[in-house]
DNA sequence: TTCTTTCATCGCAAATCTACGATGATACTT
DNA sequence: AAGTATCATCGTAGATTTGCGATGAAAGAA
């Protein structure tokens, strides 16, 4: 299993980005509005389990057409809450740990 | 200015319901939905701002219409991040910090 | 009572989201 | 080249969300 879509998780690692104001508000909802379906939820939940990149079995762990759940994922791609990369016929998947460290530090500054 | 509508803040007060699972998954999901938008994001960052609850002074804050505001603070309200109690003709708003602190734990969880 | 203030709700239009099947793109296999 | 597998995108129908003005409800003031 390939594991070259997966960033380091460096857990030392600062965002200096600050967690109030206008721009952190409007990134706060972006990615609260991103996690804000449960099929999403579900996505995220699953590559969490999982530690390494997943490819191409998500549509079997949800109860949504391939279509639907590759717009799902397309949604998280695009605040970069999961990242994708391809791997000969398939697309690996993974959690952005940049990200969701970004969005539990606006969350705990509410 | 008074403040009955605000809870108690109790730090220790532990919440043992399961960050995991398909429950916890809906839960999550419901309070990010709720959370996606810029507008409820503001309103909530204007009440954690105030340590109290807050009296009729959010529409101020806002570039939004009365009746829009009172939509988002209703969205705000299912989902219990936002209380609300009659003050004679007015309403106080404030943050349900066991709320909040459930969505961190969920949050914190993926 | 009547007026005013404050907030909620109604009704509606426009925009966005959700889900799906069909189709397209890419890469591997034979 | 032809076929297969995997995932993205297109097009579309139905549902939901968003925003607003108008109106309703409740409480205090005159």
């Amino acid at each position: 299993m390939k594991e070259f879509c997966c960033p380091e998780n460096e857990p030392n690692e600062s965002d200096l980005r600050p967690v109030e104001g206008p721009d952190a508000e409007q990134e706060l909802a972006a990615l609260a509005k991103a996690l804000g379906h449960p099929a999403r939820v579900q996505i995220v939940r699953f590559l969490s389990r999982r530690s390494t990149c997943v490819c191409g079995e998500i549509v079997d762990q949800l109860p949504l057409s391939q279509s639907t759940v590759s717009q799902h994922l397309k949604v998280l791609k695009e605040v970069d809450i999961v990242q994708g990369s391809i791997d000969g016929p398939r697309v690996c998947y993974c959690l952005n740990p940049r990200t969701l460290r970004r969005l539990r530090a606006l969350i705990s500054s509410l």
